[in-house]
DNA sequence: CTGAAAGCGCTAACAA
DNA sequence: TTGTTAGCGCTTTCAG
C-alpha cells in the first residue's frame, strides 16, 4: 500500500480511504491511486485489515458432509444471501462426528469469524462452551435443539416425520417400516426415527419394522441394501418410510430389480426433496425441508444480528411440507402451498 | 496472550511457542501455560499470526458449483489432503460463470492463501494475470489446458468421450446422439461434446444428433426434458451420450415414463460416475473421472510444493476410466483395473 | 529454555 | 479532502 502511495504522490491513508467505497476521497486521486494499484499488481491485503479492524469478513459454517444436495443448499442460500454483504463463508465439514465438530470449530473460531452457524442442535460440551463464549452470533441449523446455543434456523426432524406418520395412518397404512436412523453419528436421522416410533405408539401400531442402514450418511446403496434385507424378513410390509430420499431411492430399485410394483405391492417415502425424488419412476413421496430456506434465513438473521437490526438471539421455525409423489400414494387432503417460501412468519420469538 | 502469560507468569512469547508443538518450552512451564489458557478461555488469534508470520494456512479452492457431487468429491480429497497438514481450505464456487471467477479469484487472493486451486483450464485473461502474478502455486483441475497457468491435475474431457465414442463405434454403433454440452459457460462440457464430435468425424458417422441441455448444470430433470426432445425429433437414434450421469439418469428416466426399454430400443451413457450410475436400473455406462482423486492429488502436489520437494509446476495426468454399465452394453474388452487410485504414473512431466 | 524489541500491513482516531 | 500517529496480536530476531 505504501507502494502504492508512493506511485500516486499521496499517503498510504489515502489509498487505503479510495480503496473502500465508502470514505470520502478526491475522484480524481481515487482514479490515480487505483490505476497506480492496478499497474503495480497490488493485491489487498485482508490479513492486515483485519486485524486492525477487527473485523475479518468471515462468517464460519459447519456441515456433516459436503456431499449432500441438502446441505450443500443450505451452503448455498446462506453464501449467497452473505455474500452480497461483502461477507466469506468459512466452510468446513464435521462427518457427522461430534468430536471432530469440536476440533473444527475451535479452529474456525481462531479465524475470528463475526458469526457461526452450525449443523444440528447436539454437540460435545466443549463445543458448546466454545461457542457459547466466542462473543459471535450463534446459528444451529436442521434442527430445533431444546436448549439452544443462541439462534436457530431449523425445525423437528421428529415432528416432520410424525406428521408424515399421521397421514399415511390416516390413508388406511398400518404396517409401516422406517428404514435408516440407526446411526447414532446422524443426529438428524435418529430424530427422524424417534419421530416414527412416536407416531405408530400413538395410532397403537407396531412399531418394531426398524431396518437399520448403516454408516450415515445413508447412500443409496445402502438403502438398496437395507431394504432388501427389510423384504426378505418382514415382506408384508405395506409402507417403509425412510430417513432419506437417497436411500428412498436406493429402496425403489431394489424392488425395480425383484419386478415387486411400487407403491402397489409396497409403498417408499423419503425425506428431504432431493432432485432424485421429482424425477424418479416413480417420483418419491417425501418432506421438504427447504435447505436453500434454511441457509437464506440464516443469513438474513446473521446480518441483522451484525448490523443492529436484530437484537438478541431468535428462533426461526422453517416448516417442513410433504410432497406427494408416486412411491406413496396419499388422497390430498390440504391443499397446503410453500409456505416458507415467501410468506411464512419470521422469527416466531421462542419455542 | 498477554493476559494468560500473566495468569503463568512468563512472557507472552513463551505462551507463544506454548502454544506451538515445534518450538522447545519446559514440560511444566508448557502444561501450567496451556491451563491458563484453558481457563482464561483463550483463543489464539491466527489472524494476527498470519499477518506476522506471513503464513495463513490458507488454500483457496474455487469450484463451478457446491452441488456437484463430483466437485464435492473433489474438494473432499482437497481438504482431507490438506487438513492433515493444518492448511484450511477456503472454498468459493463460481456458478459456471468465469466473471464470478474472477472476483471470486480476486477476493480469495486477498486472503493470502498459500495455494490456489481452479477448476477448469479456461478463465478470463485477468483471472490468468492475478494467480499468474500471485507469487503461489496454482493447480488447475478437471481439464489438460494447452496453456497451464501453473500445475495441472486434471484429464482432457474431450479425449475421454472420444474414447467412449471408439468403444461404442467398435461395438456397432452407428446413429449417436450427444446430449448436452451446448452451454458456453461449462468448459468441461462443451469439450465432452468436442470429443463426441471429433470421434464421430473420425469413424466417418453423422454428428449432427445434437441435444441442447440448457443452462449448467444440466440437472436430470433437464436431462430429462432433452432426451423427450431427442425422442420426437430423432426416434431411430440408437445411442445417446449425455454430457453427464445426472442428465443420462433423467434420459433414462423419460424412457421409463414412455415404456422405451433401454439399452434394447435405445442406449444411454452418462458421464462422472455419479453415485446414481452404480445403483439405477438398469445402471448406467459412464465414465470415471475420479474427481476425489483429483483433489487428493492437488493436495499432495500443493504440499510438496510448498515444503520444496516439488520444485517447480507440474502436471498430474488423471486417467478418466470407462464403466460399463447396463444402460449401453458393450463387450468387454480392455481388463484395466483401476489406473489412478493407487498406481498411476506421477507427474509425467509436461503434457 | 526464556525474554525484549521490533514490526507484519493495514485502519481508527484525531488533526489540519 | 488529506495526513499523522499509534497499534491490532501475534512471531521473528537476537540476546541471554
Amino acid at each position: 500500500m505504501a507502494d502504492v502511495a508512493r506511485a500516486a504522490g499521496v499517503s498510504s491513508m489515502t489509498v487505503s480511504r479510495a480503496l473502500r467505497r465508502d470514505a470520502a476521497v478526491n475522484e480524481e486521486t481515487r482514479a490515480a491511486i487505483l490505476d497506480a494499484a492496478e499497474r503495480l499488481g497490488y493485491v489487498f491485503d485482508a490479513t492486515a485489515a483485519s486485524l486492525r479492524a477487527r473485523r475479518t469478513d468471515f462468517i464460519a459454517a459447519t456441515i456433516p458432509s459436503i456431499n449432500n444436495a441438502n446441505f450443500a443448499d443450505t451452503v448455498r442460500g446462506l453464501t449467497d444471501g452473505l455474500a452480497a454483504r461483502g461477507y466469506q463463508v468459512l466452510l468446513g465439514y464435521t462427518n457427522y462426528d461430534m468430536a471432530e465438530e469440536e476440533r473444527l470449530v475451535e479452529q474456525l473460531l481462531r479465524r475470528r469469524p463475526e458469526a457461526i452457524v452450525v449443523t444440528g442442535g447436539r454437540h460435545t460440551a466443549r463445543t458448546r462452551t466454545l461457542l457459547a463464549k466466542a462473543g459471535i452470533p450463534v446459528v444451529e441449523t436442521w434442527d430445533l435443539p431444546d436448549e439452544p446455543i443462541g439462534s436457530v434456523v431449523g425445525f423437528s426432524n421428529a415432528d416432520a416425520v410424525e406428521a408424515m406418520v399421521d397421514r399415511f395412518v390416516a390413508a388406511g397404512f398400518r404396517r409401516i417400516a422406517f428404514l435408516g436412523g440407526d446411526a447414532a453419528r446422524d443426529t438428524r436421522g435418529t430424530d427422524r426415527r424417534r419421530g416414527f416410533l412416536r407416531a405408530m405408539a400413538k395410532h397403537g401400531l407396531d412399531a418394531a419394522r426398524l431396518i437399520a442402514g448403516g454408516t450415515p450418511p445413508i447412500s443409496m446403496r445402502e438403502g438398496a441394501a437395507a431394504m432388501a434385507a427389510l423384504l426378505d424378513r418382514l415382506p408384508d410390509t405395506e409402507l417403509v418410510i425412510c430417513v432419506s430420499d437417497l436411500a428412498a431411492f436406493g429402496a425403489l430399485t431394489e424392488c425395480q430389480r425383484r419386478g415387486l410394483a411400487v407403491p402397489e405391492t409396497i409403498a417408499i417415502a423419503g425425506f428431504g426433496d432431493y432432485d432424485i425424488a421429482g424425477i424418479s419412476v416413480p417420483t418419491l413421496t417425501t418432506i421438504d425441508p427447504f435447505p436453500r430456506e434454511i441457509g437464506r434465513r440464516a443469513a438474513e438473521l446473521i446480518l441483522g444480528l451484525l448490523d443492529g437490526t436484530v437484537t438478541g438471539p431468535r428462533i426461526v421455525a422453517i416448516m417442513p411440507q410433504l410432497r406427494p409423489g408416486g412411491s406413496a400414494l396419499l388422497p390430498d387432503a390440504d391443499g397446503a402451498g410453500r409456505a416458507n417460501a415467501e410468506t411464512a412468519q419470521k422469527s416466531p420469538s421462542a419455542p
